[in-house]
DNA sequence: CCTGACTCC
DNA sequence: CATGGGAGTCAGG
């Protein structure tokens, strides 16, 4: 029998990666073991022991947020990174609790909902998308059943996850092949699966289709607010090269405009909390989310605001909506 | 200094 | 031949 999986790195090298792992785990033990071990070692070098270090003497860490270095219009975070602290696990979650408002404050953090799935249905006009976000249909309970035909409530549970990361994927251009190792189905359910999604979301197909040819055209693409993003491989002789050029034009105006949006609405909020006189500011920026901090007696305000600006940052052929949480902690803050 | 792996949106 | 997009940091070589 063999042990070890055919999969290669870039080196040449026998992948450890974690899929690889994963399709190991199925039939052997230690995978497994190294799975988990892998993601305490990856909390404790990257969050829990260095942390702690970046700490400067008011207590607080200062990190770097940065204007020019993504290609899409997104910040970045540096020196701590603070836009990838961990959510997904429970032990990952209490390092985010770590995270604390001053005593008498509190911390409130406002996201916006599916805001790339709106705007992707802005974007590309598709008709059946657009009037899933303006009825205020659940997006992937939609697809659910348009694409996967589930109908009782049973079947609704099951399809919906499936088609949550059907619904991510396939916006950014995904193929058979990813989108089977994604979700663990053969290539050719995986085709089916995105011919019949394109068959319902029509005119997600038309854009991806004509965003190649106006990048070819022009050699970049653009946000929807104007940022312009070149793609010097877009007419590469090497497929290879083009077609990952097609997928960033594909992707960029989404991802592009997502923070275009976000920015609008830091200096909306930044101006809205001058004008209501409440003592709040802004502590981070995570692509879709603003974490600010009050004193306690204004925290409900300060959450009607954030709301209310992020909401009305531009006017678009979907409603946005930001939920928003309040906490003694970012996790907590997230939470509700 | 690069690669692979892992964290986030 | 490679196979959704965008980042940063770490260990190991």
């Amino acid at each position: 029998m063999n042990i070890i999986s055919g999969r290669k790195t870039s080196t040449g090298r026998v992948s450890t990666s974690r899929a690889v792992l994963e399709e190991l785990a199925q039939t052997y033990e230690l995978p497994r073991l190294i799975i988990e071990y892998r993601e305490l070692d990856k909390l404790k070098s990257v969050y829990t022991d260095a942390l702690p270090h970046q700490i400067a003497a008011d207590g607080r860490i200062h990190g770097q947020l940065n204007q020019t270095v993504a290609a899409t219009g997104r910040l970045s975070s540096s020196d701590p990174n603070l836009q990838n602290i961990p959510i997904r696990t429970e032990q990952g979650r209490r390092i985010r609790a770590a995270f604390v408002a001053e005593k008498g404050n509190k911390l409130i953090s406002a996201d916006y909902s599916q805001l790339e799935l709106r705007l992707l249905a802005h974007i590309t006009r598709d008709e059946v998308m657009l009037d899933a976000f303006q009825k205020g249909d659940d997006i992937h309970n939609r697809t659910a059943r348009l694409v996967f035909g589930a109908k009782t409530d049973e079947e609704l549970k099951d399809a919906r996850r499936f088609a949550k990361i059907v619904n991510f994927a396939i916006a950014y251009a995904i193929e058979p092949w990813g989108l089977s190792q994604r979700v663990g189905i053969s290539r050719q359910e995986a085709r089916k699966v995105i011919d019949d999604y394109y068959a319902t979301y029509k005119g997600v197909r038309r854009y991806m289709d004509e965003i190649p040819v106006q990048a070819r055209e022009h050699g970049y693409v653009r946000s929807l607010y104007g940022r312009i993003r070149p793609l010097p491989g877009i007419n590469d002789r090497n497929a290879n090269i083009r077609r990952a050029a097609e997928r960033e034009g594909i992707n960029m105006p989404i991802q592009g405009t997502a923070s275009d949006i976000v920015k609008i609405a830091m200096l909306h909020v930044d101006e809205a909390f001058r004008r209501e006189g409440l003592d709040a500011k802004m502590l981070m920026q995570v692509h879709d989310e603003l974490l600010v901090e009050c004193p306690k007696n204004q925290a409900e305000k300060v959450a009607r605001t954030l709301k209310r600006e992020m909401e009305s940052a531009v006017e678009l052929d979907v409603p946005l909506i930001a939920e928003t949480g309040i906490g003694d902690n970012w996790m907590d803050a997230k939470k509700q």
